[in-house]
RNA sequence: GGAGAGGUGGCAGAGUGGUCGAAUGCACUCGCUUGGAAAGCGAGCAGGGGUGAUAAGCCUCUCGGGAGUUCGAAUCUCCCCCUCUCCGCCA
């Protein structure tokens, strides 16, 4: 969420942003004509409390204070009515009734983006940073992962379908323990780089997922128990991020880096035609995620860090990838700037995102109220948060058994992970 | 799931209808004291919002969350959430 006084103070601002997003900045005006009423509505508000207030003391000094009631109740009276018409008219028009069309505008509002991001109008505009590693020649003709997952008998999409149905399935043998030395891996990298690691919640309350920025009106991604009003996590940049909400953090503690392994669930309902084999969009996935807390001022070389904490990873792994600055247009409803990691797919020929790294400034902060205290004397400032994937393991597994794929239909292991495989290739068994 | 107890400021912990946003202690900040430190003494020290200059000041709201009673609620009533203890069940 947006501060609502910076858009009173810099509204042009506000919607250079969201021109650069694709986004109708005429919302701008109509919030700041909302926030006018908000505002009118409140001072009158105040203005009858204090009135009641001054009254209720009066009434409490006095020697008789039923007498002193008496005398007073049809000033109370008329005052009691107008105070309540008033609070509907405040609780109406304000920012924090979640019914509100003041509240409406403001949490639809996506964060400001960092003047370093480039303008676009499609991924197709996205610029590319750096490339690292060349895609490997092959003699033969590469194959697509589910080929050789399913050939060496490690993937298992028919009964995946059987259990769960589409867009589900199943490692088996070498590809579960494979996939299970990749989390080992990213997460023994993220205590090297001093990321505390934590096992979370993977169902979450609706005030967690809200805090988080998830929750808006378009979002109709995630998996929701409707009993117990919880929800799967899309990423466990949700319970990390979430982790120190309503707390006010030492200056002394900043950066704070939190990583975490677990399963991220969504529907992919908007999807639907795309990827449609193979474990590059499935309902469920594994992730390995990085999370910062920041002071604002160390906000963007936690960022370049961050990146470079994925990137190490799939330079350890020796596949080729390609770090890219996400254009206007791509950028998400929470990030002020993301860099996506893509690595490259052989059988399409193409770079895929495998890692999205996005510093979100203080926009998360505001809505989880995470704080930290510069000195003792100073006010509470939000921190800002970070977040990114090293790395999405089925996109990593993908990338290894496509890249790493031999005439004879094994698949040769990167020697970083052979220490947590306890094999240098994968076999038909 | 059942029974009981409880949720108050950074922490501990008073407060059961009237200047209570809240005693006291600890922690912290500043000052005095000291050769220096400790101790001692004095002062300060919650957050959100509105208005003001992102100042001071003023106003307003907040004692787990929400609704209610009352001129007035931390204090009374109702609902919900959470924590602790005991029992049950389970991994």
């Amino acid at each position: 969420m947006l501060d609502i006084a910076l858009i009173r103070r810099d509204p042009d601002r506000v919607r250079r942003s969201l021109r650069r997003r694709g986004i109708d900045s005429a919302i701008v005006a109509d919030l700041l004509r909302l926030d006018a009423e908000f505002r009118n509505a409140l001072g009158e508000l105040e203005r009858l409390q204090s009135q009641r207030n001054a009254l209720s003391a009066q009434i409490g000094r006095a020697a008789d204070k039923a007498a002193a009631a008496d005398e007073h109740r049809n000033a109370l009276d008329a005052l009691k009515a107008q105070i309540e018409s008033a609070q509907t008219m405040v609780a109406a028009t304000g920012p924090d009734a979640s019914a509100s069309p003041l509240a409406e505008v403001l949490q639809n509002i996506p964060n400001l983006l960092d003047d370093a991001v480039p303008d676009g109008a499609s991924a197709a505009d996205n610029a590319v940073l750096r490339t690292w590693g060349a895609p490997p020649a092959f003699d033969f003709s590469p194959k697509p992962h589910w080929e050789i997952g399913t050939s060496l008998g490690i993937l298992d999409f028919e009964r995946a379908v059987k259990l769960s149905g589409s867009r589900f399935s199943i490692l088996s043998g070498a590809g579960a323990r494979l996939s299970r030395a990749l989390a080992t891996f990213f997460l023994e990298r993220a205590a090297r780089n001093e990321y505390t690691e934590v096992a979370p919640p993977y169902l979450v309350t609706r005030d967690t997922m809200w805090s988080t920025g998830q929750l808006t009106k378009f979002s109709d991604q995630m998996f929701f128990d409707q009993a117990a009003d919880l929800f799967m996590i899309p990423t466990s940049e949700v319970p990390l991020t979430a982790l120190r909400a309503d707390e006010v953090l030492d200056f002394g503690e900043l950066p704070k880096r939190y990583t975490a392994y677990s399963p991220c669930f969504r529907k992919e309902a908007g999807a639907a035609g795309k990827d449609t084999r193979g474990l590059m969009r499935q309902h469920q996935f594994e992730k390995v995620e990085l999370v910062w807390l920041t002071a604002p001022e160390g906000s963007d070389a936690a960022l370049e860090r961050l990146v470079a904490d994925a990137e190490s990873l799939l330079q350890e792994l020796g596949l080729p990838y390609r770090a890219v600055a996400l254009c206007g247009t791509d950028v998400g409803f929470n990030a002020a700037k993301t860099i996506d990691l893509e690595v490259w797919l052989p059988s399409q020929g193409v770079y895929r995102e495998i890692s999205s790294c996005s510093n979100c400034t203080d926009f998360q902060a505001r809505r989880a109220n995470i704080r930290f205290r510069r000195d003792t004397k100073g006010k509470l400032e939000f921190v800002h948060t970070l977040n990114g994937s090293a790395l999405a393991i089925g996109r990593t597994l993908v990338a290894i058994l496509e890249n790493c794929q031999q005439a004879d239909g094994s698949v040769r292991i990167p020697s970083a992970l052979v220490p947590h495989f306890g094999a240098d290739r994968i076999v038909r068994s």
